[in-house]
DNA sequence: TAACATTTTTACCGAATGGTCAAATAATCA
DNA sequence: TGATTATTTGACCATTCGGTAAAAATGTTA
């Protein structure tokens, strides 16, 4: 499969939580609208941001080589984002939708085998086409989750509660042996962004190039058959 | 690349491979014993280390912090490691077989469900009981493994290569699905160090405190089930 | 105990760090 | 167009960074 490099998302800006005040009826809205400039530059600093914290987390980051990254000054950058924190946090907010798309596309309807190896698939396309997003996350939670701590224990919580009750119910109807859901969706995480994550590790021991992604067809051949339940014979 | 002063840093960790050797077989040994403060105080320094590496990544951690944690000066410890990246590589290579334990034991002998359960045991063991060990091999190889590059390529290749010949020969007598065995292990690494790298996630998902590790008992009985084949039913 | 080797400390270095400020420049719009 | 606002810049700052030099303190041993 071909890599898909050119990779770059829109990334909107966490509004700032500001907006959870009421904005006063239909009135003038404090929050100025974004100039064009704005719009491009924030997003100039996401990509680069995105790219340093990926690769050597949050304390590990420096401002002068996320503006370098950026192609802009220092205070350039940070007439943009008040504070390196302030950056890390809002890049993590913008992806946190991105990255959580694929669990919340799984659907109670659907048939336990189907759904969960839909699921597994989106998962390890994202592995390989968004790896920077991946160890952003793993970075970020590697470190103790301190700048998403809230997401997590709202969010995340929520909808792997709300994604749990469903496979909660292919376990009552006997489709899947009985067990805590949650534990699911770990081993699937764990199993699909190890790809991303891991990758020099994985590179090492299949001896393959940089550019090289054929292993994750047989990841994902692989993982089907262990999630379906096929992997070892009575 | 290690700028290597020849300074009077004969002390190394990783030494303790000499040692094994007979001790002056004919010429004047060059490596001097260890004094009992040095061994002390290095090991006082790789506790440290371990802590603050694991916490931040390479990049993140400093050397005051270390200094602080090991309840020295910071020349002092420089008299110990020449430079920083000497204290990561020192670390590494020295944790490197204990976190390679549980898969050196697995054998062909045993019957694969065994051998498997009794592996996944082992691993989450290490999650449970070794964390930041497992944390700072993350953090090591999400940055890309630089430090470990050759470790990674020849012992740890070479060991799962070995590995995977046992599984090939449980896949040709039938016993496990035909796959890429590697991607075994992967999964087992895979989902057992998720317990202890992303453990600020999972406790915002289970809502547990710092100390409780009740789910670990959870996570093995439910590994154990995914991985011999009896999650999802036909 | 004296001679010697090992260990620790104090004082320091140049570079990099996160961040500020006021002035200069560019874009927008009445 | 000019006035206003938005953007960019260079000069700067206090602190921290990895690391050094050399003397002082401590341990070891003849």
């Amino acid at each position: 499969m071909p890599s898909n490099k050119s990779r770059r998302h829109w990334l909107s800006i966490s509004s700032k939580s500001k907006n959870l005040s009421e904005p006063e009826s239909k009135e003038i809205v404090k929050q100025k609208q974004k100039t064009r400039i704005q719009i491009h530059n924030e997003a100039k600093i996401m990509e680069a941001a995105l790219d340093v914290f990926s690769r050597d987390g949050f304390r590990g980051a420096t401002l002068d080589r996320i503006a370098r990254v950026a192609k802009m000054s220092k205070p350039n950058l940070l007439y943009y984002f008040s504070s390196k924190e302030d950056i890390h946090i809002a890049l993590l907010t913008a992806l946190l939708d991105l990255w959580l798309a694929p669990l919340h596309e799984l659907k109670a309807e659907g048939d336990p085998r189907t759904e969960l190896s839909t699921y597994i698939h989106r998962k390890l396309q994202m592995s390989r086409d968004f790896p920077r997003e991946s160890r952003l996350f793993a970075n970020e939670v590697l470190r103790g989750a301190q700048h998403i701590e809230q997401l997590l224990k709202n969010d995340l919580h929520d909808l792997v509660n709300d994604k749990s009750r469903i496979i909660q119910s292919w376990i009552d109807s006997g489709k899947i042996a009985p067990c805590d859901p949650r534990h699911i969706i770990f081993a699937i995480w764990a199993t699909t962004q190890h790809y991303a994550d891991f990758d020099a590790q994985i590179r090492s021991i299949l001896r393959q190039k940089n550019d090289d992604q054929s292993h994750f067809a047989d990841a994902e051949q692989f993982l089907t058959t262990l999630f379906l339940g096929q992997l070892v014979k009575e």
